[in-house]
DNA sequence: TGCGGGTCTTGATCCGTCTCAAGAGTAGCC
DNA sequence: GGCTACTCTTGAGACGGATCAAGACCCGCA
């Protein structure tokens, strides 16, 4: 929309929603410059978080959402007995931190799979504003719904798939929104572990392996170490 | 907080959200009295469905939300292979239908299990009341929110217990929702069926009545034919 | 009251995934 | 560059739940 930028100018770019390249991912989607302009005023810090290291976790006080602006994440939850569900991986443009608020605490940990950068997105300014601008309202609750219709999918999947069809359902679903953000359809680099895998689809890491080389031995796919 | 009622008027009580015996659980926690009457004038239909009929299904425009009055309800999503998963039992004050305002489609099947009556709540009015009223606005996204909370749940329970916790954290949950609408906390009517339980929580039904044998021989609980 | 269809229970067997275990491959780090 | 720790692969055997099958129970309805 900005015809040119400023030729020499060095200092560092500020990014902003109405300038960032996911404004069609993520929450701005549906809005108007004039809008994103209030939007940018509301989304003014960054977070970096090392590989390994969570952005939030489990009981910690709910104050902001996260947008992903650059690497990848995992969010998991765990009963009081210790067992550990991976509930989702999420990448670029997608939202972190929408379970927490119902309680205003978040429910589950987030970590990242490698260095990452996430957008703070305080949340009840994101609240107030979206009572002014009706599009980023109207966008914010189309997120979360499908947030819902994910998790649901998840189920099906969790209550009624083989693990053949868990494994290739969840590579199909992970290349398909890589594709959306411009990566090669063909060929993806697995971020997480066996293990994190098989925890987000119900499975053991050796379960996991095995279907992998099966996939392989049909000539269905070539694993390269992840 | 209407000290009594007029002693002889017969006319049919038209039921408002304000003075809703379930406002304690559904959409009107934390409104005032004021703010009640706006909603009043906004959830102004009631629709009865009777036991076995679909309130809405996959697919369907989606134009409103749905709170349960009376009743009770299932919702499940099918795929394309005709695989079918039970994604939640609903009871009154709970809400149907968050999952069609991502695609403006309905997303899952809903079907009674007894006979019902829901509120129909038209989204788009309640988008723009939920503006205006922000006590309303945070009410409705603490309610989207905890259904996603809810959802990763049930994946933990999916992807990591063995039968009888699934069972037993069903009922278990099944009971406190109930205790919460001061029914007994020791005595329950399963309205679903077994297959449905069983698909609820990804199991076969001949499981599902295994492990309810299981849990009377073992003294946990009493089946009384549901 | 007796019939028929749906639901539930229970048994026997089978299969998919888990478990345990050993070894190979890989990456980070001194 | 070599050590260590982590991750991945593969095998053998065990086990939980699925499947197949038969019969009991229950409810709605004629």
């Amino acid at each position: 929309m900005t015809a040119a930028h400023p030729p020499i100018k060095l200092e560092p770019f500020k990014i902003a929603c109405s300038s960032c390249n996911l404004r069609e991912l993520c929450l701005p989607v549906g809005m108007s410059n004039e809008q994103l302009l209030k939007l940018d005023s509301l989304v003014t810090t960054r977070r970096t978080v090392a590989r390994g290291d969570m952005l939030f976790r489990s009981g910690d006080h709910f104050q902001s959402l996260y947008a992903v602006r650059t690497g990848f994440f995992k969010t998991c939850v765990s009963s009081e007995d210790g067992r550990d569900q991976v509930t989702g991986f999420q990448m670029a443009g997608e939202l972190l931190g929408l379970d927490g608020i119902g309680t205003d605490a978040h429910n589950c940990d987030a970590v990242a799979l490698e260095d990452s950068q996430v957008c703070v997105i305080p949340y009840h300014q994101l609240e107030d504003l979206s009572r002014e601008v009706s599009d980023l309202q109207r966008q914010f609750h189309r997120i979360m719904s499908r947030e819902i219709v994910r998790d649901h999918g998840v189920m099906l999947l969790l209550g009624s798939m083989r693990a053949e069809e868990r494994l290739a359902a969840f590579l199909l679903n992970l290349t398909q929104r890589l594709q959306h953000r411009g990566f090669s359809a063909s060929e993806l680099i697995l971020r997480m572990t066996r293990e994190e895998i098989g925890s987000y689809l119900g499975l053991k890491l050796e379960t996991v392996s095995r279907t992998f080389s099966k996939f392989q031995d049909e000539g269905l796919l070539e694993v390269k170490q992840r």
